[in-house]
Order: structure tokens, then C-alpha cells, then sequence
DNA sequence: GGATTCCCGACTAGATCGGTCGGGATGGCC
DNA sequence: GGCCATCCCGACCGATCTAGTCGGGAATCC
């Protein structure tokens, strides 16, 4: 029941990304330094995340990555399904025919409408709600 | 983002458990036909379930396993975190020093507050809830 | 004392995690 | 065209975890 580190690492090269200036690209190692990331290992990250829509990257002298979309079309949900492979799943562990006994339908909609909570609020929670977070000034000077 | 296969059979153990007649021990074996679970495997997470003080066992001709509790005392989330060895902990990966880039505090906070809300849910669930949800008719019985 | 049932530690094959390594492709600049 | 910066990408790897299996011991009851 957590994330993996890999899928950890790609939220912070994101929101990273989204807390910096957006008239340059960053360079992966500055990242990786911001982020304490393993330089390599963060290589593979922002390719699966390119990969997956929400980066674009840009080589030679003065290259680098910034996001493909606003930071409020970018949620923490994608970002983890994307390197994880799915979300919360807490109903069906890896099972195809459920045995039936008393309880187990019981048991699989309660399990299913927790995963469905939680994977709905992960894919409606933004970088830009995230950024707001760190920064309550921000949101009182837009008056919300 | 998934519990084990492990604490998946022990949420249906007891399921199973409580579905039965309380009069007499239930056997491993038993629930192991009745849930679709490896026989050795049950043994021990029946093991870890009693020595968690969830159940109760016997020996011997008529002996089995029983609850130790009444079904509104236990949760989906104490069974999970007894067997997993912890609930949702998307926030805290296995980090200590945490790096601090603009973001960062947004980022842990938003996740923590996702942590609270599925665990808090988890620990509220119990076995009874979801007897009951199997058989609505159970519930109108007791004009609930 | 023998059948039945739980108790319990040791072991293991395979998958996954969390990376590392080495080099290739591409773009920009002179 | 040469060279450097930067991203791109596949192969590899050790440690840990998962999902069990195995074999026998201990209590209980008749």
C-alpha cells in the first residue's frame, strides 16, 4: 500500500519542473539534484514520463525538460499510473475467478468503492493545487 | 498501490469466519476449500491473525478456529496493517532527510492528507459491515 | 496410544525494486 | 565539419520481497 520510489521521484521531477521558471528547460541534472535523485535512475523516469505525455524535452546546449501541459491539467493520480502501472487497487489483488463464499461479494465493493475514493481524489489532485499548498500567500493575492 | 495476496486471504478468512455459525471451530482446511487458499499458507496467516488477537484456536478432534471479538471489533484495517505490517503510507516512501525544493512541502502534505483519509476509512470498516452489505435484507430486518 | 488438529521454523523459485553502466542519437555552435 | 552538451535507451545486477512448500512437533480428545 504505497507507491514506489520510482513513481515518489516522478512527483518530485514534476513538481520541481512546475516550481521553476518556465522560459528555460531544466536539465536532468539539476533535477536530480534539487530532487536528490539518482541521476541515472532519473533518466528513466523522465523518459517514461515524456513517454506519457506530460513532458517534452529538448537536446544539446541549453536543453532540457519542461512540462507539455499546465500545471492544472497534470494530476498526481497520472503521474503515479503512468510509472506504476495502475493505482489503488485494493479489490481484485491479481484474481480472476473469485470464490464465493458468504461475505465475498461484501467484501469486493467495499474494498472496490475505497479504491474508486481514492484513485478519484488522486486524479483530481493537480501540481497547480500542490504548488498553492507550499505557497498560502499565492492564493489569498488571487483573491481565492 | 495494493495490499498482498496474503493480507487478501486473511480478509477473507475471517470474512469467511464470521459468515459461519458460531457454535462450533472452524478448520484450516475448511476455509482454505471454502476461500480458494493455499492449505500451508492459511496455516500461518491464521497464525498471524491469532497472535494478533483476532482469533482463537483449539486442538484436536472438533478444534478449528473461531473470532475472538465480535465482528463490529474488527476492521479491514487492522487486518491489513497486522499482515502488511502498515495501511496507505503514499506521503513517506521509505524516506528520512527529505529534500526541500519549492513544492516539496505541498507535495508531502497532500499526500499525507490521502494517507489519513483511506486509513481512517480502512480502520472504520468492519467485518460486520460487510456481513451486513452481503445480505441488505439483514438490514431492513433491523429497520436500519 | 493413536487420531486429529493446530503450531512453527526452514527453505525456495521467481518476481520486483532500485538502481548502475556504457554507449548511441541529436542538436547547437564555431 | 568537428565538437560538445544533452537527452535516449537497452542491458545488466544485487538485494529484498512474494507467495508459497515442506516436514515435523505439540496439544487435545477418545
Amino acid at each position: 500500500m504505497t507507491i514506489s520510489r520510482k513513481a515518489d521521484y516522478a512527483l518530485r521531477a514534476v513538481v520541481i519542473l512546475a516550481g521553476s521558471p518556465p522560459d528555460r528547460p531544466m536539465q536532468i541534472q539539476e533535477m536530480a539534484e534539487i530532487g536528490g535523485i539518482p541521476l541515472k535512475f532519473l533518466e528513466q523516469i523522465l523518459l517514461m514520463l515524456k513517454r506519457g505525455g506530460l513532458l517534452r524535452s529538448k537536446r544539446g546546449v541549453g536543453g532540457g525538460y519542461h512540462l507539455d501541459k499546465p500545471t492544472r491539467q497534470i494530476s498526481v493520480g497520472e503521474i503515479i499510473s503512468l510509472i506504476d502501472g495502475g493505482l489503488c487497487n485494493l479489490a481484485s489483488s491479481g484474481h480472476e475467478a473469485e470464490a464465493e463464499f458468504r461475505g465475498a461479494r461484501g467484501l469486493r465493493d467495499s474494498l472496490s468503492e475505497v479504491d474508486e475514493k481514492v484513485n478519484s481524489r488522486l486524479l483530481s489532485l493537480t501540481i497547480e493545487e500542490i504548488l498553492n499548498r507550499d505557497e498560502p500567500d499565492a492564493m489569498l493575492a488571487f483573491g481565492i
